[in-house]
RNA sequence: GCGGGAAUGGCGGAAUUGGUAGACGCGCUAGAUUUAGGAUCUAGUAUCUUCGGAUGUGUGGGUUCAAGUCCCAUUUCCCGCACCA
């Protein structure tokens, strides 16, 4: 863009007006394509700066500001900066909204397709995103929804396949009841275990679904080595991985070795009993004909308990014996093989070897049951009772192994999980035995991806009697969503009702055959979409090569913190993944991250249509403008922190830009001076600024910056005189603030920038440094302590010596005051900062 | 139960990482301007005070010349996971 102020409409008015300069700028900004990057400029260092897309839902929220106005601000310092910065903009256009909106429509007798309402709800979010004057490049924009993009999908799908990181299961899965959907694991939130969408509780079905094989990457998703992500992220994603070291030891029983895993093989020789999980697939035959009935019933009735039920019953233990006994390959003792639903089939083999000694749970089994309980350690601290007769809870501890034979002696002095002598002795012992092996689990489980819905993209796969599950082939992607659907509420997809999509033919065996009627999840959308964004329109690959090396990783991703796991670990499996079907060549998809916290109604609660605490970011910028909203929005206080919204608090952010304009615009009528000592404290406090505020943008620290930029123009404020504005630092102060405002409220910024006759435009200028000299300053100010209370200010030329601040600081009236007849102990200076006199 | 985070004026929040607590903004008080209100500008604003000072960063202790910051204990709140063997 070579002269932006050409096409400037002439600008009479010398009073601040948003409503006048912010539509003027968007317009000129987007027929200039200011905002378009050139992936191909090598002039520049690359920087790719991702925020997370938002799912098209109509009217942009507060919400989505306070998520892409300082992402906004940052990308754009990032390009004031000389990077070459790419920050585009998508939507995530696939789910259950629009669908469900079908769906109701229909049940009224009318016909709204959810594309239609996508791609309307789109348009007035694009509207909306243009007053929020982010620099958004929508000449790289991705719809996921578009069969350009989900072809992609079912391609990708496809090499999963072929990989094998995809593949079918049948088994229970978790099931909403209001989406009429499976989720996976991550979607089913916490203790009352309900639909991450919705909040209904989930139930378990047997269904037959596709998965992809996640948990190979578990050990490599733990690692997170070079990545500058918050803390928070990462301990949440590897407690959700949830790695355990241990070990598998076989157990003889009639049915054959029944395999179970432990973090404590040094407590086997206390194992007195075994549980397996209801489901287990040993429970059949090792049910004795007496037992079968009473194992049949309870079987019956733990499959019928809802999770809820499970977790409230967590406390009072159930089971059944099975009248089979199990061989402990470490004693030989024969010990009673029972079932119990506190024993998972999902974690470790579904089989445990149950240490009362040990383990809580074992112990409260024990005890309702009447089984044995075996000391096997015996705790460092004497007063600890460990006479299992005696015992209220099972003993979890340091101590010596005891009643273990070969391990006997060895130390136990760890937490489980950690290095521990008994616990090497132990799987020592078991390797050598050939009983057992160090082993490791994981809590993580593979991602559950089809979704009994209509509004996704369709899995490639057709089913033939002979040939079985055949991928569609790849030139004849996409397998489009048919658009004369019927959306009526069944449990199933519609595309399950649409003959002419179901039925097909094989494309080994051309004999008729049938599609695979389950979309997928949309998170699968969203676990590539920054790939999609470098070459949006190309036809024959999902992404272009070369430039996917030059611009791949992301340097820094922004979004919020309820997609720790989500959305950010299935990317990062999706890379890594990518990486080994030879698609790229980086490990890690998003080098930083950062996330937003979320902005609450101005009543401290979340904001809701039902409580009426909704703040609508269309309203407000008609009354403040979008500058003084972007604005505001950084200022509330930290970023990742979010808090209530305050519409006294714009007011105050209106006043900032209108005073900030003032002092640039306008000229004064007062009197005073432009002496050397004037445009010394200008000019350090310029300069001040700029060192802070560039400080506070590398650290996403929006509200201290623009506090840094309020302070500098209180300074200018009170040194503004007629004589300082004709003299060229104060120009140069006005053009420094100008520049440092240009990423936080870039419409006032290119106004104010363009009214400087400059001719292009203040977004691609260059970002100031500051001048160590100008923060000089000849003297500092000091506060005097006796005995570390402040008692005095003093005035020291800032290069004067320990010994004559002391002096200056002895000479204090109120200083001298204060030690006088007393023994002065300590004098402590600390240069730049204070005094402090200590005295008897 | 396990893991993580937080607690500072009336409010949102600062604090150079051990060095003058409360930057900046909101609100409030007074004044200027205005017919009035709003807007704007100026000054003030942690608490108590006998105007000398004293107290003050959830609570109790400790280290230090000096603690919001470090150590020990403790309370409350928020977030994540949860019968995970």
């Amino acid at each position: 863009m070579s002269d932006i102020k050409e096409q400037a409409t002439a600008f009479e008015s010398s009073k601040y007006n948003p409503h006048e300069i912010e539509p003027k700028w968007q317009t000129i900004w987007q027929d200039s394509k200011l905002y378009e990057t050139d992936l191909y400029d090598d002039s520049k260092p690359k920087y790719y700066f991702l925020t997370m897309y938002p799912y098209p839902s109509g009217d942009l929220h507060v919400g989505h500001w306070y998520a892409e106005a300082p992402a906004d601000a940052a990308a754009r310092y990032k390009r004031m900066q000389g990077y070459n910065v790419l920050f585009p903009m998508g939507f995530d256009a696939f789910g259950l909204p629009a669908e469900n909106a079908a769906v109701k429509a229909a049940k009224r007798g009318e016909n709204v397709h959810p594309a239609t309402l996508t791609y309307q709800q789109i348009e007035s979010m694009k509207k909306q995103f243009v007053q929020m004057g982010a620099m958004f490049d929508w000449s790289k924009e991705v719809v996921t929804c578009d069969p350009e993009y989900y072809k992609w999908n079912q391609w990708l799908f496809i090499q999963f396949l072929k990989k094998g990181l995809a593949y079918k299961k049948y088994s229970p899965v978790d099931w909403c009841p209001s989406c009429n959907t499976t989720l996976a694991r991550e979607q089913v939130i916490g203790e009352e275990r309900v639909c991450d969408r919705c909040g209904t509780p989930v139930i378990k079905k047997d269904l037959n679904q596709w998965y992809f094989k996640i948990t190979d990457y578990a050990d490599e998703l733990l690692e997170f080595e070079g990545l500058d992500w918050p803390d928070k992220v990462r301990i949440m994603q590897t407690n959700w991985i949830g790695r355990s070291e241990g070990a598998e030891i076989d157990f003889k029983s009639a049915a054959g070795d029944i395999t179970v895993f432990t973090t404590r093989p040094d407590t086997v020789w206390g194992a007195t009993f075994m549980v397996l999980a209801p489901e287990h697939p040993y429970v059949a035959e090792l049910t004795t004909s007496e037992q079968k009935a009473d194992v049949e019933a309870y079987i019956e009735q733990a499959s019928r308990k809802t999770e809820i039920d499970r977790q409230a019953d967590s406390k009072d233990k159930t089971g059944i014996f099975t009248g089979s006994y199990a061989t402990n390959p470490v004693n030989g003792a024969q010990i009673p093989i029972w079932i119990a639903d506190y024993v998972l089939m999902g974690y470790g083999t579904g089989a445990i070897m149950a240490v009362p000694y040990g383990d809580q749970r074992d112990f409260e089994f024990a005890k309702k049951f009447e089984l044995d309980i075996i000391a096997v350690i015996k705790p460092e601290d004497e007063a600890i009772v460990y006479d299992p007769t005696e015992m209220t809870e099972a003993y979890i501890g340091a101590g010596t192994v005891i009643n273990s034979g070969p391990i006997d002696g060895t130390v136990c002095n760890e937490e489980k999980g950690k290095a521990n002598p008994s616990i090497a002795a132990a799987i020592d012992w078991l390797d050598n035995n050939k009983a057992g092996r160090s082993a490791v689990t994981y809590r993580l489980r593979d991602w559950l991806i089809s979704r009994q819905r209509y509004w996704g993209t369709p899995i490639p796969v057709i089913y033939c009697d002979d040939c079985g599950a055949v991928p569609v082939p790849e030139d004849q992607l996409p397998v489009e969503l048919p658009t004369d659907i019927e959306f009526m509420p069944t449990g199933e997809s519609p595309l399950k009702l649409h003959e002419g999509f179901l039925n097909t033919t094989c494309p080994t065996c051309a004999k008729p055959a049938t599609r695979d009627t389950d979309t997928m999840d949309t998170f699968m959308d969203s676990s590539w979409y920054w790939f999609r964004y470098l070459s949006p329109d190309m036809e024959d690959a999902p992404f272009d090569k070369e430039l996917a090396s030059k611009w791949l990783p992301v340097e820094q991703y922004t979004g919020g913190i309820e997609h720790a796991i989500l959305h950010l670990l299935y990317s990062r499996f999706f890379t890594k993944a990518m990486r080994d079907i030879g698609l790229t060549t980086v490990n890690e998809p998003f080098m930083k991250l950062r996330n937003q916290g979320m902005i609450l109604g101005e009543d401290n609660e979340k904001m809701s249509k039902s409580r009426g605490n909704v703040v609508n970011p269309d309203s407000l910028v008609s009354e403040y403008g979008g500058d003084a909203v972007r604005t505001y929005l950084m200022f509330i206080g930290p970023w990742d922190q979010g808090g209530p919204w305050n519409t006294k608090g714009v007011e105050g952010t209106v006043r900032f830009l209108n005073r900030t304009w003032n002092a640039i615009i306008e000229d004064s009528d007062k009197d005073g001076s432009d002496d050397e000592a004037t445009i010394k404290e200008l000019r350090r406090a310029t300069h001040y600024a700029v060192k802070e505020v560039t400080e506070d943008l590398d650290n996403f620290q929006f509200n201290t910056a623009i506090a840094e930029l309020m302070t500098l123009l209180n300074v200018m404020t009170k040194l503004k005189n007629k004589a300082l504005v004709k003299t060229v630092e104060w120009q140069e102060t006005c053009k420094l603030v100008t520049l440092m405002l240009a990423p936080i409220a870039p419409h006032i910024s290119e106004e104010l920038w363009s009214r400087m006759d400059n001719s292009s435009s203040v977004h691609i200028a260059e970002w100031p440094s500051y001048d160590e000299s100008a923060l000089v300053q000849d003297t500092i100010n000091m506060a005097v302590q006796v005995n570390g209370k402040v008692r005095a200010q003093i005035e020291v030329p800032s290069e004067a010596s320990k010994e004559e601040i002391l002096e200056i600081a002895k000479a204090e009236e109120n200083i001298a005051k204060h030690f006088d007849g007393k023994e002065i102990k300590r004098e402590i200076v600390v240069p730049g900062k204070l005094v402090n006199i200590v005295v008897a």
